[in-house]
DNA sequence: GTATATGCAAAACTTTTGCATCCTT
DNA sequence: AAGGATGCAAAAGTTTTGCATATAC
């Protein structure tokens, strides 16, 4: 059980539920999920994990550092496994799909603009909004 | 009284409220406001305007380009006024202060990660995190 | 005068918290 | 057994909305 020991690398008790949301998290069909998200994937199948808790675990995760948690356009947060692989965010703002990508370039650069402020770069969030291909054809409805 | 024209060419009718809370953002000592933040500045001023009035107009102001809403981390949204100089930004974890700058290699590069991602790209937000030098100064508290 | 905008209060949402109970070690 | 975790419900914070009244053109 991999799991358990991402909690224990974390320093987190393995308890059912945050094995549970770990799970969901890692089965979900989309990647990028609202705490909202999980907890429906869990009554789904019948798992009985209060909303609460999910926010709880999730904000837990962000902090040992399981997940990332972003705050995109629509005011709610949206989290997602952080796999080592750094990228960063592409989002339709018709259908909601992401999409991932990652520019050393740009990394590179962000790290040395901060510097020019006078800032010491600890995290960053670049998300690009934009039509997919799907919703760039049709330009109705 | 350039506010005016401001309004008129955002399509919006001049009336009072948004001229004021055009001045408020014009006057306010930080640029980068809730709207609470401009609530508060009217208050201030004597200015009766509600906060739901605050909201629309905001939300209006947005809508026709006048101003810019920023999803930073905190969960609330903070509005700016739109010059035409395009920028970046960078936020204090401590402080909140908010720097700016703008790089003008990373926008084209922000492009073509777009187009190789399928998108037509209509906006993006590049958010940095880190501590300003003042704050990086003084480890403690 | 007519349509639109505003104020107020209530509602809608997202997220957090207090507290009794349950679970992990 | 002891401390931390969870569930529930209530609260807190932000943003939106319904509706009667006021304002701009």
């Amino acid at each position: 059980m991999p799991e358990i020991d991402d909690l224990k690398k974390a320093g987190l008790k393995t308890t059912q539920p945050r094995l549970k949301i770990l799970a969901a998290l890692e089965k979900s069909p989309v990647r990028h999920v609202s705490a909202e998200d999980v907890f429906k994937l869990l009554l789904e199948e019948q798992e009985d994990i209060g909303l609460a808790t999910v926010y709880r675990v999730l904000t837990q995760f962000e902090t040992s550092g399981l997940v990332i948690r972003h705050n995109f356009e629509g005011g709610r947060s949206v989290f997602e496994l952080n796999d080592a692989d750094h990228h960063d965010h592409i989002v339709c703002v018709k259908c909601g799909r992401v999409a991932e990508f990652s520019d050393h370039d740009i990394e590179k650069r962000q790290k040395k603009a901060a510097e020019k402020a006078g800032f010491i770069l600890q995290d960053h969030a670049l998300y690009l909004y934009g039509l997919c291909h799907k919703c760039a054809r049709q330009k109705n409805a």
